[in-house]
DNA sequence: TTAACAGGTCAACGGTGTTGTCATAAGGTG
DNA sequence: CACCTTATGACAACACCGTTGACCTGTTAA
Protein backbone atom coordinates (compact mmCIF):
# COMPACT_ATOMS: atom_id res chain seq x y z
CA UNK A 1 0.00 0.00 0.00
CA UNK A 2 2.25 2.34 -1.19
CA UNK A 3 -0.03 4.61 -2.65
CA UNK A 4 -1.05 5.88 0.72
CA UNK A 5 -0.33 9.43 0.58
CA UNK A 6 -1.74 11.82 -2.61
CA UNK A 7 0.66 14.17 -3.47
CA UNK A 8 -0.42 17.40 -2.45
CA UNK A 9 -1.36 18.73 -5.76
CA UNK A 10 -3.81 16.17 -6.62
CA UNK A 11 -5.53 16.78 -3.61
CA UNK A 12 -9.29 17.72 -4.06
CA UNK A 13 -11.87 16.17 -2.32
CA UNK A 14 -11.80 17.48 1.32
CA UNK A 15 -13.93 15.49 3.51
CA UNK A 16 -14.18 17.23 7.22
CA UNK A 17 -13.55 14.08 10.05
CA UNK A 18 -16.25 12.96 12.12
CA UNK A 19 -15.45 15.98 14.24
CA UNK A 20 -15.49 18.56 11.75
CA UNK A 21 -12.31 19.20 11.38
CA UNK A 22 -10.68 19.50 7.41
CA UNK A 23 -7.76 18.11 7.40
CA UNK A 24 -4.37 19.37 5.48
CA UNK A 25 -0.22 19.02 5.66
CA UNK A 26 -0.05 22.76 7.09
CA UNK A 27 -2.59 21.82 9.77
CA UNK A 28 -0.76 18.71 10.72
CA UNK A 29 2.23 20.17 10.58
CA UNK A 30 0.90 22.94 12.54
CA UNK A 31 -1.19 20.88 15.17
CA UNK A 32 2.27 18.68 15.65
CA UNK A 33 4.54 21.89 16.50
CA UNK A 34 2.17 23.17 18.72
CA UNK A 35 2.06 19.75 20.68
CA UNK A 36 5.43 19.39 20.68
CA UNK A 37 5.65 23.16 21.86
CA UNK A 38 2.66 22.64 24.73
CA UNK A 39 3.71 19.57 26.32
CA UNK A 40 6.81 18.21 25.07
CA UNK A 41 8.21 15.59 23.02
CA UNK A 42 6.88 12.65 24.48
CA UNK A 43 3.69 14.16 23.41
CA UNK A 44 3.77 14.02 19.76
CA UNK A 45 2.59 10.59 18.55
CA UNK A 46 0.75 9.64 15.66
CA UNK A 47 -2.56 8.39 18.08
CA UNK A 48 -1.86 11.57 19.98
CA UNK A 49 -1.29 14.15 17.40
CA UNK A 50 -5.11 12.29 15.69
CA UNK A 51 -6.71 12.90 19.10
CA UNK A 52 -5.27 16.85 18.75
CA UNK A 53 -6.67 16.97 15.07
CA UNK A 54 -10.11 15.69 16.14
CA UNK A 55 -9.24 13.03 13.92
CA UNK A 56 -8.38 9.33 13.46
CA UNK A 57 -4.53 8.44 13.57
CA UNK A 58 -4.52 6.50 10.64
CA UNK A 59 -5.89 9.62 9.21
CA UNK A 60 -2.60 11.25 8.89
CA UNK A 61 -1.33 8.54 6.76
CA UNK A 62 -3.10 9.66 3.68
CA UNK A 63 -0.76 12.88 3.79
CA UNK A 64 2.63 11.41 5.42
CA UNK A 65 4.34 8.03 4.47
CA UNK A 66 5.12 7.34 7.61
CA UNK A 67 6.51 9.36 11.03
CA UNK A 68 9.79 10.44 9.51
CA UNK A 69 8.10 11.69 7.02
CA UNK A 70 5.96 14.07 9.44
CA UNK A 71 9.16 15.01 11.23
CA UNK A 72 11.26 16.15 7.89
CA UNK A 73 8.51 18.51 7.05
CA UNK A 74 8.45 19.83 10.55
CA UNK A 75 12.31 19.96 10.29
CA UNK A 76 11.74 22.00 6.33
CA UNK A 77 9.23 24.47 8.36
CA UNK A 78 12.43 25.42 10.72
CA UNK A 79 14.50 25.83 8.55
CA UNK A 80 12.76 28.93 6.61
CA UNK A 81 11.92 30.15 10.10
CA UNK A 82 15.20 30.38 11.09
CA UNK A 83 16.42 32.05 7.55
CA UNK A 84 13.51 34.21 7.27
CA UNK A 85 14.31 35.94 10.14
CA UNK A 86 18.13 36.51 9.93
CA UNK A 87 19.26 39.72 8.18
CA UNK A 88 22.86 39.99 7.68
CA UNK A 89 24.10 43.52 8.30
CA UNK A 90 28.12 43.41 6.31
CA UNK A 91 30.01 42.67 9.89
CA UNK A 92 30.77 38.74 8.54
CA UNK A 93 31.80 38.13 12.60
CA UNK A 94 28.57 39.67 14.11
CA UNK A 95 26.84 38.31 11.29
CA UNK A 96 27.93 34.81 11.40
CA UNK A 97 27.17 34.76 15.65
CA UNK A 98 23.83 35.99 14.37
CA UNK A 99 23.18 33.19 12.33
CA UNK A 100 24.79 30.71 14.92
CA UNK A 101 22.57 31.39 17.97
CA UNK A 102 19.65 31.90 15.28
CA UNK A 103 20.10 28.08 14.18
CA UNK A 104 20.78 27.01 17.48
CA UNK A 105 17.72 28.59 19.18
CA UNK A 106 15.70 27.19 16.33
CA UNK A 107 16.83 23.84 16.78
CA UNK A 108 16.01 24.15 20.70
CA UNK A 109 12.65 25.52 19.66
CA UNK A 110 11.59 22.37 18.12
CA UNK A 111 14.29 19.64 19.54
CA UNK A 112 12.52 16.58 18.67
CA UNK A 113 12.63 17.60 14.77
CA UNK A 114 16.23 19.26 15.22
CA UNK A 115 17.20 15.61 16.36
CA UNK A 116 16.09 14.01 13.92
CA UNK A 117 17.23 16.30 10.95
CA UNK A 118 20.28 17.82 12.08
CA UNK A 119 22.81 15.08 10.40
CA UNK A 120 20.80 15.16 6.75
CA UNK A 121 21.38 17.27 4.04
CA UNK A 122 18.59 18.07 2.09
CA UNK A 123 19.31 19.95 -0.97
CA UNK A 124 16.28 21.72 -0.52
CA UNK A 125 15.07 25.63 -1.24
CA UNK A 126 15.98 26.87 2.07
CA UNK A 127 18.78 24.52 2.59
CA UNK A 128 20.40 25.60 -0.54
CA UNK A 129 19.49 29.48 0.34
CA UNK A 130 21.39 29.38 3.45
CA UNK A 131 24.62 27.65 1.73
CA UNK A 132 24.77 30.43 -0.48
CA UNK A 133 24.16 33.33 1.88
CA UNK A 134 26.68 31.55 4.51
CA UNK A 135 29.43 31.51 2.05
CA UNK A 136 28.79 34.88 0.52
CA UNK A 137 29.44 36.47 3.93
CA UNK A 138 32.83 34.50 4.02
CA UNK A 139 33.85 35.78 0.48
CA UNK A 140 33.20 38.98 1.17
CA UNK A 141 35.09 39.15 4.33
CA UNK A 142 37.99 38.15 1.74
CA UNK A 143 38.30 34.16 2.47
CA UNK A 144 40.05 32.37 -0.32
CA UNK A 145 37.54 29.71 -1.68
CA UNK A 146 39.25 27.01 0.03
CA UNK A 147 39.22 28.33 3.07
CA UNK A 148 35.77 29.67 3.03
CA UNK A 149 34.17 26.32 2.33
CA UNK A 150 35.97 24.83 5.21
CA UNK A 151 35.39 27.46 7.47
CA UNK A 152 31.53 27.63 6.26
CA UNK A 153 31.79 23.64 7.03
CA UNK A 154 33.10 24.10 10.46
CA UNK A 155 31.36 26.51 11.22
CA UNK A 156 27.59 25.09 9.80
CA UNK A 157 28.30 21.75 11.36
CA UNK A 158 29.39 23.14 14.82
CA UNK A 159 25.75 25.37 14.79
CA UNK A 160 23.72 21.40 13.94
CA UNK A 161 25.70 19.54 16.28
CA UNK A 162 25.25 21.61 19.31
CA UNK A 163 21.64 22.37 18.40
CA UNK A 164 21.18 18.66 17.83
CA UNK A 165 23.34 17.48 21.14
CA UNK A 166 21.36 20.58 23.37
CA UNK A 167 17.95 19.68 21.55
CA UNK A 168 18.58 15.85 22.58
CA UNK A 169 18.97 16.82 25.98
CA UNK A 170 15.68 18.97 25.77
CA UNK A 171 13.68 16.48 24.38
CA UNK A 172 14.50 14.20 27.23
CA UNK A 173 11.80 13.29 30.01
CA UNK A 174 11.87 15.60 32.86
CA UNK A 175 12.49 13.06 35.08
CA UNK A 176 15.62 12.28 33.19
CA UNK A 177 16.68 16.01 33.14
CA UNK A 178 15.99 16.95 36.73
CA UNK A 179 18.16 13.34 37.48
CA UNK A 180 20.95 14.84 35.37
CA UNK A 181 21.14 18.19 37.26
CA UNK A 182 21.06 16.35 40.27
CA UNK A 183 24.47 14.42 39.25
CA UNK A 184 25.94 18.02 38.86
CA UNK A 185 25.10 19.14 42.31
CA UNK A 186 25.16 15.80 44.36
CA UNK A 187 27.70 13.63 42.90
CA UNK A 188 30.62 15.83 41.19
CA UNK A 189 30.07 18.70 44.32
CA UNK A 190 30.70 16.47 46.47
CA UNK A 191 34.00 14.78 45.27
CA UNK A 192 36.41 15.15 48.16
CA UNK A 193 39.71 17.24 47.14
CA UNK A 194 42.30 14.15 47.83
CA UNK A 195 40.99 12.22 45.25
CA UNK A 196 39.22 14.37 42.78
CA UNK A 197 41.33 17.67 43.15
CA UNK A 198 40.48 19.61 40.23
CA UNK A 199 36.46 18.76 40.10
CA UNK A 200 36.78 19.66 43.94
CA UNK A 201 38.46 22.95 43.38
CA UNK A 202 35.59 23.86 40.71
CA UNK A 203 32.75 22.48 41.82
CA UNK A 204 31.23 25.64 41.97
CA UNK A 205 31.50 26.51 38.37
CA UNK A 206 30.93 23.32 37.21
CA UNK A 207 27.54 23.17 39.27
CA UNK A 208 26.33 26.49 37.31
CA UNK A 209 28.32 26.49 34.37
CA UNK A 210 26.79 22.70 33.06
CA UNK A 211 23.64 23.69 32.92
CA UNK A 212 23.51 25.99 30.48
CA UNK A 213 24.57 25.18 26.47
CA UNK A 214 28.47 25.57 25.85
CA UNK A 215 27.51 26.88 22.03
CA UNK A 216 27.91 30.31 22.88
CA UNK A 217 31.12 30.20 24.40
CA UNK A 218 32.28 27.33 21.52
CA UNK A 219 30.70 29.73 18.81
CA UNK A 220 32.99 32.81 20.23
CA UNK A 221 35.80 30.85 20.28
CA UNK A 222 35.36 29.44 16.77
CA UNK A 223 34.67 33.18 15.52
CA UNK A 224 38.19 34.36 17.49
CA UNK A 225 40.04 31.74 15.65
CA UNK A 226 38.54 32.42 12.01
CA UNK A 227 39.09 36.35 12.61
CA UNK A 228 42.71 35.63 13.33
CA UNK A 229 43.32 32.90 10.58
CA UNK A 230 41.72 36.02 8.41
CA UNK A 231 44.04 38.23 9.35
CA UNK A 232 46.77 36.06 8.80
CA UNK A 233 46.23 35.07 5.31
CA UNK A 234 45.65 38.54 4.55
CA UNK A 235 49.00 39.67 5.97
CA UNK A 236 50.65 36.80 4.05
CA UNK A 237 49.09 37.75 0.58
CA UNK A 238 50.39 41.69 1.53
CA UNK A 239 53.52 40.86 2.24
CA UNK A 240 54.31 38.35 -0.98
CA UNK A 241 53.99 38.71 -4.35
CA UNK A 242 51.06 39.44 -5.96
CA UNK B 1 8.82 -2.09 43.70
CA UNK B 2 11.82 0.88 44.17
CA UNK B 3 14.22 -1.75 45.24
CA UNK B 4 13.95 -4.46 42.39
CA UNK B 5 17.58 -3.43 41.19
CA UNK B 6 20.48 -4.66 43.80
CA UNK B 7 23.74 -2.39 43.62
CA UNK B 8 25.92 -4.78 42.22
CA UNK B 9 28.62 -4.80 45.23
CA UNK B 10 26.13 -6.82 47.00
CA UNK B 11 25.48 -9.05 43.98
CA UNK B 12 26.33 -12.55 45.37
CA UNK B 13 23.80 -15.23 43.91
CA UNK B 14 24.11 -15.69 40.23
CA UNK B 15 21.29 -18.24 39.03
CA UNK B 16 21.46 -18.99 35.49
CA UNK B 17 18.56 -18.26 33.20
CA UNK B 18 16.69 -20.93 32.03
CA UNK B 19 18.89 -21.12 28.95
CA UNK B 20 21.80 -21.50 31.22
CA UNK B 21 23.59 -17.77 30.42
CA UNK B 22 24.75 -16.32 34.05
CA UNK B 23 23.62 -12.26 33.94
CA UNK B 24 25.46 -9.83 35.17
CA UNK B 25 26.02 -5.86 34.43
CA UNK B 26 28.93 -5.93 32.19
CA UNK B 27 27.19 -9.02 30.36
CA UNK B 28 24.37 -7.12 29.70
CA UNK B 29 26.19 -3.73 28.65
CA UNK B 30 28.43 -6.07 25.93
CA UNK B 31 25.26 -7.69 24.29
CA UNK B 32 23.66 -4.60 23.81
CA UNK B 33 26.38 -2.46 21.86
CA UNK B 34 26.60 -6.00 20.29
CA UNK B 35 23.43 -5.37 19.28
CA UNK B 36 23.72 -1.69 18.50
CA UNK B 37 26.71 -2.42 16.40
CA UNK B 38 25.40 -5.07 14.57
CA UNK B 39 21.69 -4.29 13.63
CA UNK B 40 21.38 -0.68 14.42
CA UNK B 41 19.61 1.54 17.46
CA UNK B 42 16.24 0.23 16.63
CA UNK B 43 17.47 -3.50 17.46
CA UNK B 44 17.75 -2.44 20.75
CA UNK B 45 14.99 -2.94 22.96
CA UNK B 46 14.10 -4.86 26.53
CA UNK B 47 12.77 -7.63 24.78
CA UNK B 48 15.26 -7.56 21.63
CA UNK B 49 18.16 -7.51 24.86
CA UNK B 50 16.70 -9.92 26.55
CA UNK B 51 16.60 -12.66 23.79
CA UNK B 52 20.13 -12.31 22.70
CA UNK B 53 21.10 -12.93 26.12
CA UNK B 54 18.79 -16.21 26.76
CA UNK B 55 16.94 -14.44 29.09
CA UNK B 56 13.65 -12.95 29.79
CA UNK B 57 13.30 -9.36 29.37
CA UNK B 58 12.09 -8.65 32.86
CA UNK B 59 15.29 -10.16 34.28
CA UNK B 60 17.06 -6.99 33.32
CA UNK B 61 15.20 -4.63 35.66
CA UNK B 62 17.09 -6.72 38.57
CA UNK B 63 20.30 -4.97 36.84
CA UNK B 64 18.95 -1.49 35.51
CA UNK B 65 15.78 -0.08 36.95
CA UNK B 66 14.96 1.31 33.42
CA UNK B 67 15.99 1.49 30.05
CA UNK B 68 17.62 4.78 30.96
CA UNK B 69 19.89 3.68 32.89
CA UNK B 70 21.01 0.78 30.85
CA UNK B 71 21.71 3.67 28.15
CA UNK B 72 23.90 5.87 30.82
CA UNK B 73 25.79 2.31 31.07
CA UNK B 74 26.57 2.20 27.75
CA UNK B 75 27.65 6.20 27.58
CA UNK B 76 29.86 5.30 30.37
CA UNK B 77 31.69 1.91 28.97
CA UNK B 78 32.17 4.31 25.42
CA UNK B 79 33.75 6.79 27.75
CA UNK B 80 36.04 3.74 29.97
CA UNK B 81 37.46 2.90 26.45
CA UNK B 82 38.36 6.07 25.12
CA UNK B 83 39.51 7.42 28.44
CA UNK B 84 41.68 3.89 28.60
CA UNK B 85 43.73 4.47 25.12
CA UNK B 86 44.55 8.02 25.80
CA UNK B 87 47.97 9.10 27.82
CA UNK B 88 48.62 12.82 28.27
CA UNK B 89 52.27 13.89 27.54
CA UNK B 90 52.43 17.31 29.13
CA UNK B 91 51.83 19.82 26.09
CA UNK B 92 47.71 20.28 26.95
CA UNK B 93 47.21 21.84 23.20
CA UNK B 94 48.75 18.35 21.88
CA UNK B 95 46.89 16.51 24.68
CA UNK B 96 43.50 17.90 24.45
CA UNK B 97 43.81 17.92 20.11
CA UNK B 98 44.78 14.02 20.71
CA UNK B 99 41.41 13.44 23.36
CA UNK B 100 39.27 15.18 21.14
CA UNK B 101 40.09 12.92 18.17
CA UNK B 102 40.27 9.89 20.23
CA UNK B 103 36.37 11.02 21.47
CA UNK B 104 35.29 11.43 17.91
CA UNK B 105 37.00 8.13 16.51
CA UNK B 106 35.69 6.55 19.55
CA UNK B 107 31.87 7.64 18.67
CA UNK B 108 31.91 6.96 15.10
CA UNK B 109 33.77 3.31 16.02
CA UNK B 110 30.13 2.91 17.83
CA UNK B 111 27.68 5.29 16.39
CA UNK B 112 24.33 3.64 17.37
CA UNK B 113 25.67 3.95 20.95
CA UNK B 114 26.98 7.09 20.47
CA UNK B 115 23.88 8.59 19.02
CA UNK B 116 21.91 7.39 22.14
CA UNK B 117 24.61 8.13 25.04
CA UNK B 118 26.19 11.67 23.67
CA UNK B 119 24.13 13.79 25.41
CA UNK B 120 23.58 12.39 29.01
CA UNK B 121 25.50 13.09 32.40
CA UNK B 122 26.26 9.67 33.57
CA UNK B 123 28.36 10.71 36.94
CA UNK B 124 29.52 7.05 36.61
CA UNK B 125 32.86 6.39 36.90
CA UNK B 126 34.70 6.81 34.06
CA UNK B 127 32.84 10.10 33.24
CA UNK B 128 34.31 11.27 36.53
CA UNK B 129 37.48 10.05 36.13
CA UNK B 130 37.32 11.92 31.95
CA UNK B 131 36.11 15.54 33.97
CA UNK B 132 38.79 15.45 36.64
CA UNK B 133 42.13 14.47 34.13
CA UNK B 134 40.18 16.97 31.83
CA UNK B 135 39.85 19.82 33.69
CA UNK B 136 43.71 18.92 35.10
CA UNK B 137 44.96 19.81 31.76
CA UNK B 138 43.68 22.94 31.69
CA UNK B 139 44.14 23.99 35.09
CA UNK B 140 47.91 22.37 34.54
CA UNK B 141 48.06 24.82 32.05
CA UNK B 142 47.45 27.79 33.62
CA UNK B 143 43.87 28.80 32.92
CA UNK B 144 41.87 30.14 36.05
CA UNK B 145 38.94 27.92 37.42
CA UNK B 146 35.67 29.43 35.84
CA UNK B 147 38.42 29.85 32.54
CA UNK B 148 38.56 26.16 33.27
CA UNK B 149 35.62 25.07 33.26
CA UNK B 150 34.20 27.30 30.41
CA UNK B 151 36.65 25.72 28.34
CA UNK B 152 36.29 22.01 29.72
CA UNK B 153 32.66 22.56 28.88
CA UNK B 154 33.03 23.68 25.32
CA UNK B 155 35.87 21.44 24.67
CA UNK B 156 33.60 18.11 25.63
CA UNK B 157 30.50 19.51 23.97
CA UNK B 158 31.72 19.95 21.29
CA UNK B 159 33.83 16.38 20.64
CA UNK B 160 30.52 14.95 21.97
CA UNK B 161 28.06 16.99 19.72
CA UNK B 162 30.35 16.03 16.49
CA UNK B 163 30.62 12.44 17.00
CA UNK B 164 27.27 12.51 17.27
CA UNK B 165 26.49 14.10 14.47
CA UNK B 166 28.80 12.60 12.60
CA UNK B 167 27.89 8.97 14.31
CA UNK B 168 24.53 9.75 13.29
CA UNK B 169 25.68 10.58 9.38
CA UNK B 170 27.34 7.49 9.46
CA UNK B 171 24.56 4.85 10.78
CA UNK B 172 22.39 6.32 7.83
CA UNK B 173 21.31 3.68 5.88
CA UNK B 174 23.12 3.31 2.73
CA UNK B 175 21.02 4.41 0.14
CA UNK B 176 20.32 7.77 2.20
CA UNK B 177 24.28 8.34 2.40
CA UNK B 178 24.97 7.94 -1.31
CA UNK B 179 21.47 9.87 -1.78
CA UNK B 180 23.53 12.67 0.11
CA UNK B 181 26.48 12.73 -2.10
CA UNK B 182 24.75 12.64 -5.06
CA UNK B 183 23.08 15.96 -4.03
CA UNK B 184 26.51 17.55 -3.54
CA UNK B 185 27.33 16.81 -6.81
CA UNK B 186 24.08 16.81 -9.27
CA UNK B 187 22.22 19.54 -7.09
CA UNK B 188 24.78 22.40 -6.04
CA UNK B 189 27.84 21.54 -8.10
CA UNK B 190 25.12 22.77 -11.23
CA UNK B 191 24.15 25.86 -10.05
CA UNK B 192 24.67 28.73 -12.03
CA UNK B 193 26.61 31.44 -11.69
CA UNK B 194 24.00 34.13 -11.88
CA UNK B 195 21.54 32.76 -9.34
CA UNK B 196 23.77 31.19 -7.02
CA UNK B 197 27.25 32.96 -7.68
CA UNK B 198 29.26 31.71 -4.08
CA UNK B 199 27.77 28.37 -4.48
CA UNK B 200 28.96 28.14 -7.93
CA UNK B 201 32.90 29.85 -7.15
CA UNK B 202 33.24 27.42 -4.63
CA UNK B 203 31.28 23.93 -5.69
CA UNK B 204 34.64 22.26 -6.66
CA UNK B 205 35.95 22.69 -2.79
CA UNK B 206 32.37 21.57 -1.83
CA UNK B 207 32.02 18.55 -3.61
CA UNK B 208 35.28 17.50 -1.67
CA UNK B 209 34.95 19.37 1.80
CA UNK B 210 31.63 18.30 2.73
CA UNK B 211 32.43 14.54 2.48
CA UNK B 212 35.00 14.52 5.55
CA UNK B 213 34.28 15.25 9.26
CA UNK B 214 34.84 18.99 9.83
CA UNK B 215 35.70 18.21 13.47
CA UNK B 216 39.71 17.92 12.84
CA UNK B 217 39.12 21.30 11.72
CA UNK B 218 36.94 22.47 14.07
CA UNK B 219 39.43 21.54 17.02
CA UNK B 220 42.15 23.14 15.44
CA UNK B 221 40.16 26.46 15.47
CA UNK B 222 39.34 25.63 19.11
CA UNK B 223 42.34 25.52 20.12
CA UNK B 224 43.56 27.95 18.48
CA UNK B 225 41.12 30.12 20.36
CA UNK B 226 41.91 28.52 23.53
CA UNK B 227 45.68 29.41 23.20
CA UNK B 228 45.08 32.86 22.45
CA UNK B 229 42.99 33.20 25.29
CA UNK B 230 44.98 31.68 28.03
CA UNK B 231 47.64 34.34 26.60
CA UNK B 232 45.54 36.99 26.90
CA UNK B 233 44.63 36.27 30.27
CA UNK B 234 48.38 35.52 31.90
CA UNK B 235 49.28 38.47 30.03
CA UNK B 236 46.44 40.52 31.80
CA UNK B 237 47.78 38.88 35.32
CA UNK B 238 51.26 39.54 34.59
CA UNK B 239 50.77 43.20 33.87
CA UNK B 240 48.14 43.91 36.56
CA UNK B 241 48.90 44.04 40.45
CA UNK B 242 49.59 40.98 42.42
C1' DT C 1 20.05 -29.29 56.87
C1' DT C 2 17.39 -25.85 56.37
C1' DA C 3 15.36 -21.34 55.83
C1' DA C 4 15.70 -16.87 53.58
C1' DC C 5 15.71 -14.47 49.66
C1' DA C 6 18.03 -12.89 45.22
C1' DG C 7 16.97 -13.30 41.04
C1' DG C 8 14.73 -15.57 36.96
C1' DT C 9 9.95 -16.27 34.90
C1' DC C 10 5.29 -15.44 33.70
C1' DA C 11 1.35 -12.84 32.50
C1' DA C 12 -0.70 -8.71 32.01
C1' DC C 13 -1.35 -3.55 31.19
C1' DG C 14 -1.44 0.36 28.55
C1' DG C 15 1.01 2.40 25.26
C1' DT C 16 3.21 2.73 20.30
C1' DG C 17 3.44 2.85 14.73
C1' DT C 18 1.29 0.86 10.97
C1' DT C 19 -1.96 -1.38 7.56
C1' DG C 20 -6.01 -3.94 5.29
C1' DT C 21 -10.65 -3.20 4.75
C1' DC C 22 -14.72 -0.82 4.51
C1' DA C 23 -18.03 3.07 4.11
C1' DT C 24 -19.21 7.47 2.43
C1' DA C 25 -19.24 12.12 0.96
C1' DA C 26 -17.30 15.03 -2.57
C1' DG C 27 -16.90 16.16 -7.26
C1' DG C 28 -17.03 15.43 -12.09
C1' DT C 29 -20.11 14.02 -15.81
C1' DG C 30 -24.36 13.61 -18.56
C1' DC D 1 -30.62 16.75 -11.31
C1' DA D 2 -28.86 11.85 -10.67
C1' DC D 3 -25.17 8.83 -11.17
C1' DC D 4 -20.47 6.97 -10.71
C1' DT D 5 -15.86 7.09 -9.24
C1' DT D 6 -12.75 7.56 -5.92
C1' DA D 7 -10.36 10.15 -2.38
C1' DT D 8 -10.24 9.99 2.20
C1' DG D 9 -11.75 9.20 6.87
C1' DA D 10 -12.89 5.34 10.27
C1' DC D 11 -12.32 0.97 12.27
C1' DA D 12 -10.12 -3.02 13.82
C1' DA D 13 -6.32 -5.61 14.12
C1' DC D 14 -1.27 -6.66 14.29
C1' DA D 15 3.13 -6.75 16.17
C1' DC D 16 5.74 -4.48 18.81
C1' DC D 17 7.26 -1.61 23.00
C1' DG D 18 8.58 -0.65 28.41
C1' DT D 19 7.21 -1.89 32.74
C1' DT D 20 5.41 -4.28 36.94
C1' DG D 21 3.26 -7.55 40.41
C1' DA D 22 3.11 -12.22 41.58
C1' DC D 23 5.20 -16.40 41.63
C1' DC D 24 8.73 -19.90 41.87
C1' DT D 25 13.27 -21.89 42.67
C1' DG D 26 18.27 -22.46 43.16
C1' DT D 27 22.02 -20.52 46.01
C1' DT D 28 23.95 -19.48 50.01
C1' DA D 29 24.68 -18.53 54.89
C1' DA D 30 23.76 -20.11 59.39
Amino acid sequence: MSDRVVPPAARRRRRPTKQGVVLSEELIVETAMRLLGEHGAEALSVRRLGRALGADPSALYRYFRDTDELMLAIADELIGRTLRAWHPGGDWVADLRDLGLRMHAGALAQPQAAVLSSYRVTGRAYEIQAVETALGVLRGAGFPDAEAVRIYHAFVDQALAFGALDSANKALPKAAREAEAAVWRATYARLPADTHPHIHATARHLVTDMRHSSYPAALDLFLTAAAARLAQLTAAEDAGPV
